[in-house]
Order: structure tokens, then C-alpha cells, then sequence
DNA sequence: TTTT
DNA sequence: TTTT
């Protein structure tokens, strides 16, 4: 149950290959580092403008396991999932926050080719089954202190920290290849 | 234009009373503490588990009026807009980041008692004209030393730290001035 | 799995109480009807719009349940769901087509004075768990029975007409009591 | 202003060309047939299982110009808008409803081959600026009686049946002359 | 048919 | 760090 809705939606490309690691369950942790950007014109001056968001996205378990596999960098993808912040100590003993995105469902997009998804395959959707249990704790804890980004080492070290929602090892769900309808 | 979605919608409740300030400029800038939060009990243990995520919520101009002038602590509201991740370097020369929402869309849900709307008025909706202008870029900044919060009086100076996508002083674009609904 | 995303959020008003009905096998299935309106100042008269939308929400299982429980006239609620257009052949022969939306997600909002929500209960959000199951087909399935939100008893006790959302007594979940961290 | 959220977003694939017309006005109004599918195994039977929703969406001025212009049967696309059901009456004078996607944003996905997107542009994002004046109302129309889907050539025929929403000559709100950003 |  |  939830009191609120808490909910991002990202289309955007990666900016890196996905980082998976594995806690000491077995359970997959994938990383994304998903870029989306705006441009315009400024009114005043004329000139193009643009910026880039970076959103820092974990995924876990068949999730994880998917984007490790078929995930690269320049993909396209869709990210639905919710916002999480978690606060940490770092070195000098000051609270900081760290905001990313967990994932509850993941799509690829486009046809592939920009992403080098190999041959095989072409997108598809994926979902964290369980939305209940899905997504929501996060584990233990701390450790943020690289800040945002891609070389999140103390993801390294595996543990027993595992979301509980996780969904089990055997679990494929996924991806046998459909028909695209037209 | 845009290439790619950054999407967020939130319905939650106000953890405290808006913070209102004015650029140098005159355009008003309100700040959310929007808690949104979830209960499930833990397949394991039977327990009862519960997170409240907290989400800093940034609006600007017209939003952020009405904000200021209706919202209170307890209030329930929807939020939609778009993620915001500004750097800043701390006090140790450390590279820091802050992620907020920046709305483009704000109800006010439920029929205004739980949030001390005083007498009168209810509900509404109000919708950030221009998007093309309203809340992109953001961005120069910095000094979010506090880190996450509420007491960002880095704010409170005034001046011309005005985030880039605050309309310019001559853009009317989405502070023509309107009628509020009620 | 999706190849695709099909997405309705909805936040409105019901215009009338929740009908359910049951399948041969019990699954309850909820027919909603919800406002959403917008107002505007037309720009070349000047003279004030109107226009009502209203949406088919169909419920199944425990979230059909708690609609029927729960849910009356004039209640505000968020709902989550996705498109489903049925095809039917009128009297005449004739193809029709029929659009609703199946939820998958629904919360009710506000204090609960306008829905008459007896005395009790609190607001509170409901999932539909697996989405990848569940929700779509509509009808058949059955054996809800062991369901969700079993254990919500916050919502069984009535009692006081305190703001909705304020969560009862014994649940501290929510915001009067909680350490907002900034 | 909104009472009520009334958003759709669809990540899908189209099922033909789109469909453009011009309003006496000059406006233009493209109609896509949206396809987004989902495929899941029955627990039950162990069987494959498909289904694919097909959705109508309209766009107008601008957004109506890019998709003529751009998109082509197949292109992955990202919509959002809201649903809007028109009511109709029939040739044997029943009151007939007919429900579709007025868009608000669109945006192209993938690299661009699949869709048949000749050599050049890749994907971008578009806006309908002043959602306060953009396909809100509806109304009038009618004819719909061809039922949904790709072949709608009631629309092919022009004339004046063009929805309410669709901003007035004079209004040029939103339809200023942008430089497509490819 | 709701809500403001 | 992506993409256009």
C-alpha cells in the first residue's frame, strides 16, 4: 500500500554501459546512468540552448539481470519507477542525500541498432513483478560518497543487503520474441 | 524540443508551510517538502514495514504565488514536473548534488480543510504556462550547501541568482497575469 | 511483458457511487465513473469554458472490493490504469467500439467529507499486484480471495471524523509526526 | 485551469501513415493509429498469450504538421495527452461515444530506420505550446461511425467539422512559425 | 453523473 | 557519459 504516488518516467538514452553487480543472495543490481536533454531558443537572445539531465537508475533482480545483458551504452530506453532518496554520512561526518530513480519497469526502445544490442532481439518490456514488494526499501545503507555517477564502487561488495522485493534467480520472465503487430 | 521524457508525478502530502522568496527580479520562487509514502508488510517477517520519501519540490512564478498563498503543512497535492540535478561544490571544494523537481503542474487535492485553507476556497488546478519557457534549464546556481531542505536561505538573498529558467524580467511568458480561478 | 506502454492517470471526482458486480468464479469487478474537468477564459470572448470529461474505470479483484467498500459519489480519487477498447456488435450488426480504463492503481484523496466516507477510514492507496497478470484481461480469473490490503484495518475502524489523511491513532504513517529531514 | 488530471502516455508503434487534414482555418489535424501490445504466458494453460490495444490519436496545428511530415507506418513513438470521448449520434439516431488521445506532446523514438524515416533526422521531441489552449473542449464533430482504426476517411474530407478545441483563425497561439530543430 |  |  502507498499513501501518494511517487512516480518518474524517463525516455532517455544511456550514457554508459550498465553497472551490474550481484549482493551476496545472488540478487542482480544494475545501474544506469539515462541522460535526457531539452533544447530551445532563448526568447531574449536567440540562441540555442540546451541542457542535459542525468538520472542515476537502479534496477534489481530479472530487471537488473535484462539490462545487464542487453543494455548499452547510447540505448534508448523507458524508465518508470520512483524516487529515492537516501542519506548517508560522508567523510568529514556531514548528512548528504543521494536521489536516484529504482526501476519498476524497463523498456528498450527504438530497433537496436543504436545501442549494439547484438543481433538477436528486439525490445521489449520488462516489468518488476510484485510492485508491492518491488522497488521500495533499497538496502543498507550508506556509502554514496563518490556522489553521483557511474563509479559506484561501493556497490562492489555484495552482502546481504538486498531489497527484500527482489524477485528470485529462477524467475525468466521476459522476453521470447514476439510479433510486432503490423 | 526535448529529446527524451523526464517525468515526474508525486501525490503527497506538505510537510511544512511553502517557502516563498522573489528574485531581484520579482519572479516568486516557493519550495515544497512533499512527503509521499508507502506501508507493506514484509513477506519474511510479517511486519509492518513503512518509507516516506521526502521530495523537495521547486515552483516558479504564477505556481509558486498560488502555492505561497493557498498551500499549508498537511495539505494533499499533485505535483508534476520534471527532475533537476544541480552540482554545487561544498565548503571542502567537494563536488556535491542536489536533486529537486521543478513543477510544471499543481492541484490541490481533497477539499481544503486537512490544510488550513483558511475559510474559503478549494481545490484547483493550476498549470505552469510555457512550458517551452517555464523550468528548464537551471542551472549557474550553486550554493546549495545546506544540502537537501527547507532552510536553503541561500535563497532567501534574493538578487540575481535566479535560475536561468525563471523567465526573464521582460518575459511575461507565463506570468501575464491571470485570473485565479476562485 | 509489454511491447509497449499504455498509460491513464486520472485524478477526479466519481459522479456516482462504485457498481459492482461479481463473475461466476467471485472476482469482483468495479465500474467507475470519474470526472476530470478543466476551465478556461476563452482569449477571444473572454467568456469562461467548461468541459467535463468522463471516464469508465473498471476495477477487478481486491481493488474492485475496496472501491465497492469504500468509494461513493463525489469522492475524489487518483486512479493508475491503462486504455482497453472492447469491440461489440450493436443490434444493427453494426462494429462498436467501447473504451475504458482498467486500473491498476487507486487511491482515494482528500479528507473524505465530500464522498461521505462514513466516519472512518482513511485515505490509503491500493495496488493491483501483478500487473503482469493481473488487470488486464478482465473477468475469469478469480481467487483474489487471499488479496491485499486484507490487513488494512486502519480502515475498518471508523471512529472519529478526523481529516482523512491525518492517519489514525496507532498509524503513525504519514506526516504529523515525522522528522522531516531538512 | 484543471480540475482533475486526465493524462495518457503511450510508448507505441504506428499502424499506418498518419492521416492529415486542414481545417477551413488552415489548421492541421493528424489522426494516428497507435499500437501498443503487451504478451504475458497464462498461468493456467503455460499458453502465449497477446494482446494488442490500438490506439486513435489526434493532434493539431504544429504537433499535426511534424506528424505528417515525419512519422510513417512503424516509427516507434512517445505520446502524451488526454483522453477525450465525443458523443455522437448514429444513422439510426442511438447516441454513440467515441474515445480518443488528444496529444500534447509527441516524440519520435528509436534511430529512425525503422519508421522509414528517409536518410536524415532522427528523433525529437515537440510540444504543444499553450496547453491552456490546446485540445481541451471537443465537441461538435461527429462521424465517427466508421468505426476506429487506420482507415477513418471521414476524416479525409476536410470541411468545417473541426473540433471545438482546435484554436480559432485568429488565434495563433501556438502555431507561430517554429524552426523544426531538423 | 462529479467537483470548483 | 548519451542523444539530436
Amino acid at each position: 500500500m502507498a499513501r501518494g504516488i511517487n512516480k518518474v518516467i524517463l525516455v532517455g538514452n544511456l550514457g554508459a554501459d550498465p553497472e551490474v553487480r550481484y549482493t551476496g543472495s545472488g540478487t542482480a543490481i544494475a545501474t544506469l546512468s539515462v541522460a535526457t536533454s531539452e533544447s530551445w531558443t532563448d526568447k531574449q537572445s536567440g540562441e540555442k540552448q540546451e541542457r542535459t539531465e542525468w538520472h542515476r537508475v537502479k534496477l534489481f533482480g530479472r530487471l537488473a539481470e535484462i539490462a545487464g545483458e542487453y543494455l548499452k551504452k547510447g540505448r534508448q530506453i523507458y524508465i518508470e519507477g520512483s524516487l529515492r532518496t537516501d542519506k548517508y554520512t560522508d567523510k568529514q561526518g556531514v548528512e548528504r542525500y543521494s536521489t536516484d530513480i529504482v526501476a519498476s519497469e524497463m523498456q528498450m526502445l527504438g530497433g537496436g541498432s543504436e545501442g549494439g544490442m547484438g543481433g538477436g532481439g528486439g525490445g521489449g518490456g520488462y516489468q518488476q513483478r510484485g510492485q508491492g514488494g518491488g522497488g521500495r526499501s533499497g538496502g543498507g545503507g550508506g556509502g554514496y560518497g563518490g556522489g553521483r555517477g557511474g563509479n559506484n564502487n561501493d556497490f562492489q561488495r555484495g552482502g546481504n543487503d538486498m531489497p527484500r522485493q527482489a524477485p528470485a534467480p529462477a524467475d525468466t520472465g521476459g522476453f521470447d520474441d514476439d510479433d510486432i503487430p503490423f
